[in-house]
Formats: C-alpha cells, sequence, structure tokens
DNA sequence: CTTAAACGTGCAGAAACATGCACAACTCGG
DNA sequence: CCGAGTTGTGCATGTTTCTGCACGTTTAAG
C-alpha cells in the first residue's frame, strides 16, 4: 500500500469519523502500528490533524462537518466523479471547479497520478496534500462563504495567469434552453472564465441536475467539449445535447 | 476511548445540563470512577470547569449554552493563540500566516468578530468559512506540500496586492542572534513578503520555539513590533527581545 | 459524633510512543 | 544489465504516558 494511498484513507477517515485510533486503523488496513504512527506524525506535521495520545483528531471541528456534507448522497455523485477521473490523463493540467462533485473526483484519483491541478476552491486544494505527485495551483481572491470558492474580480484576473488541457467544471442546473446555470452571479462569471482558460469543458452533473435551471448562466451548453452524468440516454434534455454536439459520458457501472 | 474524546464529552455533558456527577458519568461511559475525576481535576485545572464534591460545574452559569466552542485542554499554543486573538480588533484587516498556531488563533476570534483576514493557508481559509462576519481573501500560488500552504514567486506577487494592519507571524525559530526562521526557504520567502505588507507584525512563538534556529532567516529580530509567548519573563531571548525594542505580550492567565 | 461516600496519592501493569536498525524495493548512473 | 545509493517498512529496544486499584484522608449528611 502507497503512503500518499494511506494518508488518503486516513484524513477521509478522520473527516468521517471525526477520529482516529492508530491500532484500529493498523488492524483494519493490515498495517504495523509503527506505519500508522509514523504516518499521522507526518499528518500533523503539515496541519492536517491533530494528534494525540493514542491516535488522532480533526485539526478543526468545522472540517468534519464539511466532510460529512459531502458524503450525503454517495453513490450517483460517486458514479459521476469516478468517470470524470478518467478523463485526466498523467501529465495533464486541469482546471477543477469547486463543490462537492469535483470534491469526490479528487478521492477517485489514483493515489499514484501525476498531474497538475489548478483550483480556486481551498477545500479541493487541501485535498489533495497527500496526493504527492499532483502540483496544486491555487488561485487565490476574496473566499465567498458560500460555496467556499473564491471568486470576483482578484481571481478572475488571477485565472488569466494559467492555461489548462481541461476544465472539470459543476454546475446546479443543465437545462436544454437556459444552457449551464449556477445560483450565484460572482460563481458564474469565475466558472465563466476557468472555461476560458482550457482547452476542454467537461460539465460534471449527477441526475438531479438535469433538466434544471438556476438564476445565472455559466455558458450555453454549444460551448462544452462534454457532460459526465447518470442521467438515462433518453432524457429529453440529454437528447439535445448530443443534438449540439456535446458528448455524452455515462457514468453507470 | 482516547483522552481528549472524553474531555469533549465531559465538556459536552457540561455544557448540555449544567453540572456533571462523576459517579454517573464513569457508569454511562463505562470508565473508572478515578478516570473522570483525572479528566475533571485536569478540565478545572485549565479553567474550563469548576470542580465541585460529587462532580463539576460549568466555570460560569453564562457559559452554558454555548460553552462547546471550549477547547479542549489549552496548552502553551492555545494560550499563546487566544492571547494573539485579542491583538484583532474589529473591523482591522490581518494577515494570518499558516500554521497550527495560527490555526487556533482562528479557533479563539469570538463568533461575531467582524474583521477581514487576507491568508496564504487554504487550511485557515476552510476553518474561517463559519465566521460570517470574516472577509477572507486568499493569495493563490503554488500549494507547497509539507506545509499546505502557497508559496512561490506567484503567491509572492499576489502578497503585493494587498496591505494590512497587523500580520500574525507563525515560525519554528526565535533566536537571540539568528533571529526569526523557519525550515523552508520558499516559506522563509513568503513571510518576508507577507511581513511588508502589514503595518505591524507580531509573532507567535509558544515556549518551545524560544531560543531555537531553523535553517532559513525570515527576519531579524527588530523588525517586528512584538512578539506573543508563553516563555518565562527572565528567559535570556525574551530579555533579547525586549533590549532590541519588541513588545512581550504574555500569554498567561 | 458517626458513617459512608468522595477524594487524592502512590503504585504497578499495560498501552502507546520514539528511536535505531535491518531488510527489501526501488531509483538512477554507469 | 548491474551495483551503489535512496527510500520506505516492519521489528526490537527502551522510554514515556495512561489507567485502574489500593489505601489512607477529607467531606458532607444524619
Amino acid at each position: 500500500m502507497l503512503a500518499a494511498e494511506r494518508h488518503a484513507v486516513l484524513l477521509d477517515r478522520l473527516a468521517r469519523d471525526g477520529k482516529i485510533i492508530a491500532k484500529e486503523i493498523a488492524l483494519e488496513l493490515g498495517l504495523s502500528d509503527d506505519s500508522v504512527r509514523r504516518d499521522l506524525r507526518e499528518l500533523a506535521a503539515a496541519g492536517l490533524c491533530q494528534r494525540v495520545y493514542g491516535g488522532a483528531l480533526p485539526v478543526s471541528p468545522a472540517l468534519v462537518q464539511y466532510a460529512d456534507r459531502a458524503r450525503v448522497q454517495p453513490a450517483s455523485k460517486d458514479r459521476v466523479a469516478a468517470r470524470a477521473a478518467q478523463l485526466i490523463l498523467p501529465g495533464s493540467t486541469v482546471i477543477l471547479d469547486g463543490g462537492t462533485t469535483t470534491l469526490a473526483v479528487v478521492a477517485a484519483l489514483p493515489a499514484d497520478l501525476a498531474c497538475t491541478v489548478i483550483t480556486h476552491s481551498p477545500t479541493i486544494a487541501a485535498a489533495l496534500v497527500p496526493n504527492d505527485r499532483v502540483e496544486v495551483f491555487l488561485l487565490g481572491g476574496r473566499l465567498f462563504k458560500h460555496s467556499a470558492v473564491t471568486c470576483g474580480a482578484a481571481a478572475v484576473e488571477a485565472a488569466q495567469a494559467v492555461s489548462a488541457d481541461l476544465f472539470l467544471l459543476g454546475v446546479t442546473g443543465v437545462h436544454g434552453t437556459h444552457g449551464l446555470t449556477t445560483g450565484d452571479v460572482e460563481e458564474a462569471a469565475m466558472k465563466r472564465a476557468l472555461a476560458g482558460r482550457a482547452a476542454d469543458t467537461y460539465v460534471l452533473a449527477s441526475l438531479e441536475k438535469i433538466g434544471v435551471a438556476s438564476p445565472y448562466r455559466v455558458l450555453p451548453l454549444a460551448e462544452i467539449a462534454g457532460i459526465v452524468t447518470d442521467a438515462p440516454d433518453d432524457d429529453p434534455t440529454v437528447l439535445g445535447l448530443r443534438d449540439a454536439g456535446v458528448s455524452i459520458l455515462q457514468a453507470q457501472g
């Protein structure tokens, strides 16, 4: 088992349970107690957990809640994320949007994948710390509390300085006539700016987003390269996308 | 069951019920009476509860409702953080360095404090999301995995665009002749850049950092406004700081 | 004043810990 | 393809820390 892989498991467990007991994890993963302790020591040194006698605790109680929220709807979102993760080729540069779906993409990445990730989400950045071979570039700017990503003029300007092969975009609505939409005007602008910096933009949209429109337009459907979804093939919105020349990536088993 | 976990349960119970009966809790958690008594003694020593015959009471009746904010075991680091948090005035703009000590500062902030925080640590940024009245500006750049902060040329450049009243700086060493030091050259450069953007720089240094030197110089002692520490007044390094015109903020009770 | 419960302390076994070391797997020049 | 160097893992060692028990003391209630 790779070190980075172990680190990811430990952090994941910490977020889920709110604590880690070294002995238990060691037994469960078939590792020596020493390795687990060593890992916890490293994670604590990097500020990703708090070491206590017998195990470890989250560095801040607030971070547990967010991780919990990320797993409210595992099945559909994880399937989409797993399919999207396959789009990230070794050595490529990818822009990752904020949100729970793209966070699931990080979790679905192979532990030894080497690539460059550009993101405006501190949560995504923190989640990538254990992936040793992933270079992370964080776009600065004003932090929007609502979705915990940077937006606004400074963030858009920072985005102009980067270029990528791929942009994995999360939205709250994919609609036949309204296109791709989201709930905040600043977020919409930021997503649009990011789309302009990548050769290809793929939208991640699990079933419940299809056929839905939110207040603010991000992009028209015609400007994206493809969509990753678990919606059925005969869904009218999906059919409309296909007609617009968007490639459909099915995220089923 | 971890010690820290027990402490959390005890404080939680104290906040909910307004009292703790040692015998009852011991039975309920399957612990010996001794362990519970020992824990209560420690919490009382830390000022988180008031020890009485048969159990414990809240330190002040007013705290019962939101006592869950209280942190377990205010160690050296937490005392320093609590004192440093007092430096952040309502309405001011403060730059927060990365690291566990500054993260503790975030935890020590009053929930209703309104201010602007500039940081290069995604962890700090994420931890501030619950603080509704705190405006957060994140400095972008390449993410350094070792300490989970952004560093490098892009981050330094981003720092040039901001100005603040105060910079709370974390280092790994405070030494009489070597000054303020840290373990990574890029981090040192970033900290130096941030210090240049604030009117006043205060160093946060708990006891174990005093008299220690790490490989890379951040700043000479003379260039900081003050230091927040729990080191004794008669420590030679502290005396040297005072001679250099640095104000010493004691982080004791 | 009496008594039983709660208390603090010292102690010993157990658990967790850090460190050094050896071995295996991998990397990188040659 | 090979060998030296590097890295990571697990084991053995001695150390530190925790926990429950025993015992004598203090406290509160009748």
